[in-house]
DNA sequence: ACATTGACCTGGGAGC
DNA sequence: TGCTCCCAGGTCAATG
């Protein structure tokens, strides 16, 4: 499920819950994520309290004074705050106990997330040393996207999807933030001129923190709770509508593929 | 260095 | 109802 915004929202769901709490134990009843969860987690994790929680790209890291837990939800996962007790269903993979008797609940049925444990500087780690900036900061702008561009043949909407260039950007945002910048995800990146780059930031800087916002609204979705949380009550204007009419020209909304990830735009609006 | 493709998994929906 | 096929919000690893 998660792009940027659902990490972050996840984030600040989970972090009253969790921040400056000891870990009592974990229980893992799946270990084969992307890559094996490592043996040694629980005995690493045991007695540690976490000392900071942040984000990075999609990845959150948990800080103890012993080393980090790096944790990715992949396609399909969750994370749930549980104070009371809930059985596990079945694509509940992991359980981190706490002292204060919350229960942190990773849920991925794809199994494509990761936990894993580092004792160096995250940011070191290799997951994470060679990222883009982040979206919301200042050195994420036009101007650094049309300079990065330089002699890049991939599509546009490929190069701002690659995290080397800019964290955390995944299909829907994409293609968002290009259908408002005007811009056709297929053209090569490094036919974009400066100002359509400056346009392309803003949208994406724009749309980000306005999914943020709303995903703000569903903050309580991350504690004792069954249900979804409220992901996509942001109103998509291209993804997902191929064939359906472009809600400013009104001009049918095309399909293609890029990088093998389905991309809908509209060829009137978008040059 | 850059670009492209395969791989990892399960579930849901369309079509027959 | 049930089977097969295709698709899905990510991204690393291998290959050309």
């Amino acid at each position: 499920m998660p792009e940027l915004p659902e990490v972050e929202t996840t984030l600040r769901g989970i972090k009253p819950y969790v921040l400056h709490q000891q870990i009592t134990h974990i229980i893992v009843r799946h270990p084969t994520l992307r890559w094996p969860i490592p043996a040694h987690l629980d005995k690493k994790l045991q007695h540690q309290q976490i000392l900071n929680l942040y984000r990075r790209a999609k990845y959150l890291v948990f800080s103890c004074a012993n080393g980090s837990l790096i944790l990715h939800l992949g396609m399909s996962g969750r994370l749930r705050v549980f104070t009371d007790k809930q059985p596990a269903q079945k694509h509940d993979h992991v359980d981190i106990h706490f002292a204060n008797g919350a229960c942190l609940r990773f849920t991925d049925p794809r199994r494509f997330g990761a936990l894993l444990w580092t004792e160096e500087d995250p940011e070191k780690h290799t997951l994470l040393s060679n990222i883009g900036p982040e979206p919301l900061t200042k050195a994420f702008s036009g101007k650094y996207l049309w300079e990065k561009a330089q002699g890049k043949k991939v599509a546009v909407k490929t190069f701002i999807m690659n995290g080397q260039v800019v964290a955390g950007v995944g299909n829907i945002y994409a293609t968002e933030a290009l259908f408002n910048a005007k811009i056709k995800p297929n053209k090569k990146a490094s036919s974009i001129t400066l100002q359509q780059y400056e346009a392309l930031a803003t949208a994406i800087k724009t749309i980000l923190k306005y999914a943020i916002h709303k995903g703000g609204t569903t903050l309580k979705d991350f504690y004792n709770s069954d249900g979804k949380p409220g992901y996509f009550s942001l109103e998509l204007k291209v993804y997902g509508r191929d064939d359906e009419q472009c809600t400013v020209c009104g001009n049918k909304l095309k399909l293609i593929r890029l990088a093998q990830r389905s991309t809908v735009f509209c060829g009137v609006c978008q040059k």
